[in-house]
DNA sequence: AAACTCGGTTCCATATAATGGAACAAAAGG
DNA sequence: CCTTTTGTTCCATTATATGGAACCGAGTTT
C-alpha cells in the first residue's frame, strides 16, 4: 500500500510536511532539521540550495554540514551535492531488528498472511503519519526492501486511520490541525471533516477500511494496535487490488485481522511484566 | 553472507568497534555518539546504563538523551528503556531510495542474478566494513529486510576485500590497524598480514573470494567496483553455500561478475559527466 | 586581460548554548 | 523508617556555536 518511492502522485516531493518539533532542541534540532531537508529533497541539494531553504548563514551552515558528513550522516560527492549518509543505513539496520514491536508482531503477521493469502502491514503511527515497520507479500518479484521506512499520511491508509480512532479527541483533533491533506485519489479523505466522519465509524465497528484513499485500485482492512503501557500505538492491516477485495471480502477479512491485533497487543502486554 | 542479525556469532555484540570519528564534531559528535551506543546495544539500555557507557556527567547525558527523544531518532518506552527510534527509519528509507549507486546498479545486479541464478550483493565500502545496499536473492522464503544496511567487517567478506584492494598501500594500512579482527569461522582471515597477503592475490587476478571466511558454509566471488570520481567504493558478489560454490564454479562465475562491476563503473562514468 | 559574478571556504569577536556539580524527587529495598 | 538506587531539575560557569565579513578559485563578461 505505501507508495514506491518512484511513481510520483502529487505535484511535487512535499508529500508530508516537515515534522520537526522545532521544540528547543538546541543546536541538535538545527541538524536534523538539516538531515530532513537532504533526505527530503527529490534531487540532492548543493550547498547553495541548502543555504536558500534554511535561511541560514553561510559560516553556521557549512559547519553544521562539515560535522555531519565527517559524521557520516550526510554523504557529500565530490561533484558537491548532498546526499542523506550510509551511516543512516546501518544506524536503521539495527533499529529494525532489534524493533520489540516488530519482533513480537511477526509470527501473527506471518500467520495472518498465511490465513488470508494477501498482503499484510505492520506500522506504527509517528504524528500524523504511519511508518511501515514491516510487509509480508507472497509474490514479491518486485522489489520490496524500499517499503520498510517508507512513511505515508495517516488519514488516507487503513493502519494509520486505526491507529487514530484511539486516541482521545483532544489529541485527535490538534493532529488533524496538523494535517496537510493532499488528494491522491477520487476516494481520499481530504477534509478533516470526513476524517473525523470515518473514524468515528471505526471506533463503532472496531477497524478501518482503505477504500483507494491513497492509492487507486487498492484497499484494505486494517485494526489498530494499541498498547499505551508500552508506548505503542500503530496497526496491521490486509491490503489487496481492489477487484480481489469486494466489500464481502473486506467484511471477511476483518475478522482475522482484528484477531491478530488482538493477538499481538496480548503478547505485548505479555512481555511488558517480566521485563527484565 | 551478512549475517542475519538474530544469531549470534562471536562472545559478544561488539561485532565492530565503535567507528566514531571523534574528530572534533562538537556537540553533535556526542549525539551521534550516544546515538550509536543505543543503537548497537545488545539489550536496549536504560539511563544508568548509558551513564556508565558515556562516563558523561548526569546533567548533561540526561539533556543530551532528551533532545534526541524529541527529535524521534531515540525512543524512550515508559519502562525507561532508550531504543533506536523510527525516524531513523524514516531517513534511511528515503536514503535507500535516492541513493544514485544503488539505482544504476540494480539493473546490472538482475542481470547478474538471472546468469548466475545466485544470491547476489551490492555493498559499499565504509571504513573498515562493507554496508549492503541490496541484494537480490530468488527464493526469499526467509526475511530479508534485515539485510539491506546490515553492516560486517570488511576483511573477512568478498566485496570488502576487493574493495579494499583498491586503495593505496598507505591508506589500506591504516585502516588495518584501525580493524579488530575476529575469527568468525576457521578460514576467516585473523591477522593483517594474511589479509595483506590475499589483498596481494586479489589485486593480480581482479577478484576476490570468499571462502567461508565468515559465514561457515557461504562462499562468494566479488569484484571491485571503484569510481573515485564519484567518490564511490564498493563492490558486487555472487554468494551461494559452498556445495553449490566450488573452486571450479567460482571461476566460471568470476568472469560475469567482473563483467557486471565493469559495465557498473562505466554506467557511474557516464552518468557522472552530464550531471547538472 | 582586468572586472565581475558565483559557489564554496575560512576567520574571529561575540553571544548563546552546552556543561557539570549539586540539590531535589521518587522509587526500590533492607 | 531509613538507606540506596535511579532519574530529573537548577544554575553559575565556560566552552561552543554563531554569523558577519573577508577570502579564494573558477567561470563569464566587457
Amino acid at each position: 500500500m505505501p507508495q514506491s518511492s518512484s511513481d510520483p502522485h502529487g505535484p511535487d516531493a512535499a508529500d508530508v510536511d516537515a515534522q520537526s518539533a522545532a521544540g528547543e532542541t538546541g543546536t541538535l534540532g538545527k541538524a536534523v532539521a538539516l538531515l530532513d531537508l537532504v533526505a527530503r529533497a527529490e534531487n540532492p541539494p548543493r550547498f547553495t540550495d541548502l543555504l536558500k531553504l534554511t535561511g541560514q548563514p553561510r559560516g553556521s551552515l557549512h559547519r553544521q554540514l562539515r560535522h555531519l558528513v565527517l559524521e557520516g550522516v550526510i554523504d557529500l560527492s565530490p561533484d558537491g551535492v548532498y546526499t542523506p549518509g550510509l551511516r543512516l543505513l546501518q544506524f536503521a539496520s539495527r533499529a529494525w531488528a532489534r524493533n520489540s514491536f516488530r519482533l513480537v508482531a511477526e509470527p501473527h503477521l506471518t500467520r495472518l498472511h498465511e490465513t488470508t493469502g494477501e498482503t499484510v502491514h505492520l506500522g506504527v503511527l509517528r504524528d500524523c503519519e504511519i511508518v511501515y515497520l514491516d510487509k509480508i507479500e507472497s509474490r514479491q518479484a518486485v522489489r520490496m526492501h524500499s517499503q520498510v521506512g517508507n512513511s505515508a499520511p495517516a488519514y488516507c491508509t487503513g493502519v494509520g486511520k486505526a491507529a487514530l480512532s484511539c486516541l482521545d479527541d483532544a489529541d485527535l483533533t490538534a493532529r488533524c490541525a496538523r494535517m496537510v491533506f493532499h488528494s491522491y485519489t477520487p476516494g481520499t479523505l481530504a477534509r478533516a471533516g470526513d476524517l473525523m466522519d470515518d473514524i468515528a465509524n471505526i471506533r463503532a465497528r472496531g477497524f478501518a477500511f482503505d477504500l483507494e484513499e491513497h492509492q487507486p485500485g487498492i484497499r484494505c482492512v486494517a485494526a489498530a494496535i494499541h498498547a499505551p503501557a508500552a508506548g505503542i500505538l500503530g496497526g496491521i492491516s490486509v491490503t489487496a487490488p481492489a477487484f480481489r477485495a469486494g466489500s464481502e471480502q473486506l467484511d471477511a477479512w476483518a475478522e482475522p485481522v482484528c484477531r491478530a491485533a488482538n493477538a499481538i497487543v496480548a503478547d505485548i502486554a505479555g512481555r511488558l511484566g517480566p521485563r527484565r
